[in-house]
DNA sequence: CAGAGCATGTAAGAAGTTACATGATTGT
DNA sequence: ACAATCATGTAACTTCTTACATGCTCTG
């Protein structure tokens, strides 16, 4: 029934389910476009197939609720959909958990020095803002849900908040190595 | 010439290019085998087709050096493709960049509950174990390149050593939270 | 009742993964 | 000379993206 380790994206539906009660693709969708990492895109080519695989291996049920209309397909999760979600979330967990994260900007300052220096110091300024923009949201955000008591998402923003000053921080002694030259 | 807009793939193995003179694809492909992400996996699948198409699109060249042998090509940056590296560069930048980097770790904590506290107290050592390795690989590696002048690596590693600290400061919070009910 | 936008998909294509095949070189 | 490993690929498959199609619902 459960063949290879779930994704990241599968485990993560499957931990929707088991949170939020039945849920239609379009629901889950939503969860993923609203979220603040853009990682998650929510693409519809991405959950409507991804849905009706879960169900053909019998992680999810479903059930249509067709009032005469548009057919309205609900999911939830089954016993085995429960065991998965769990041999997804516990160890051992895999390489890239520990390892450094994807940094789109880190990556870049990899090979600054191609840039001229003006072209440089537009790079930097630009990072810092971006990010310093983010952050400003994050608090926000952060203020919100507080507020809501939802735990999880209270510490899910702020491992954001904390992984987004450090970037912040990096930027900061990057910049006062690059103009002390 | 240029179509859309680089992967970072693309970019990355264009800036490698710039960086390392003229490259075979096993090369470019070790490089990012020995990369302390696990994003860059180096495959043979991913690398060879690539540089095929980077050739197609004018941004590298190539010769083959056939001594007799099994053809050897070595790919070196064009005009184009040092002009497509500074655009991969420049600002402006992908969304992605400045937004909350994906983390397989936060993205499983938001689901903790979904396990038994013993099983949830087992998740956190592991995962505090796993940074902290890695963080001291991190550490010699840093005092490594350090001494080998390397500054763009040096920059990174920095980089990654802030990120995954980060991480860490993140998971004594959340055990210090979880312990407290 | 017309248009906006919500909701449910599908199709074609891009990009990467795993697994395989095979030639060349090196160490013992 | 034989095995191990370095090096150069290819093929099939998976997963996601972009773009499209289409039905339903609500609002002015």
């Amino acid at each position: 029934m459960e063949e290879s380790p779930l994704t990241d994206l599968e485990g993560a539906v499957l931990g929707l389910l088991w949170r939020s009660g039945p849920l239609t693709a379009y629901q889950i969708r939503t969860e993923f476009l609203h979220s603040p990492t853009s990682h998650w895109s929510g693409s519809a080519g991405a959950i409507y197939p991804l849905m009706r695989r879960l169900e053909e291996i019998g992680l999810v049920g479903s059930e249509e609720e067709s009032t005469g209309r548009r057919p309205r397909r609900r999911y939830q999760l089954t016993a085995a959909g429960l065991a998965a979600l769990r041999g997804w979330l516990a160890p051992p967990h895999p390489a890239d958990a520990y390892t450094v994260l994807f940094d789109p900007l880190r990556t870049r300052i990899l090979f600054l020095d191609a840039l001229d220096s003006a072209a440089q110091r537009l790079f930097l300024e630009e990072a810092e803002a971006g990010l310093e923009r983010h952050l400003q949201e994050l608090e926000e955000i952060y203020r919100q849900i507080q507020e809501s008591g939802d735990r999880p998402a209270v510490l899910a923003t702020r491992a954001g908040i904390l992984s987004t000053r450090a970037r912040l921080q990096w930027l900061a002694e990057l910049r006062a190595a690059v103009s002390e030259d």
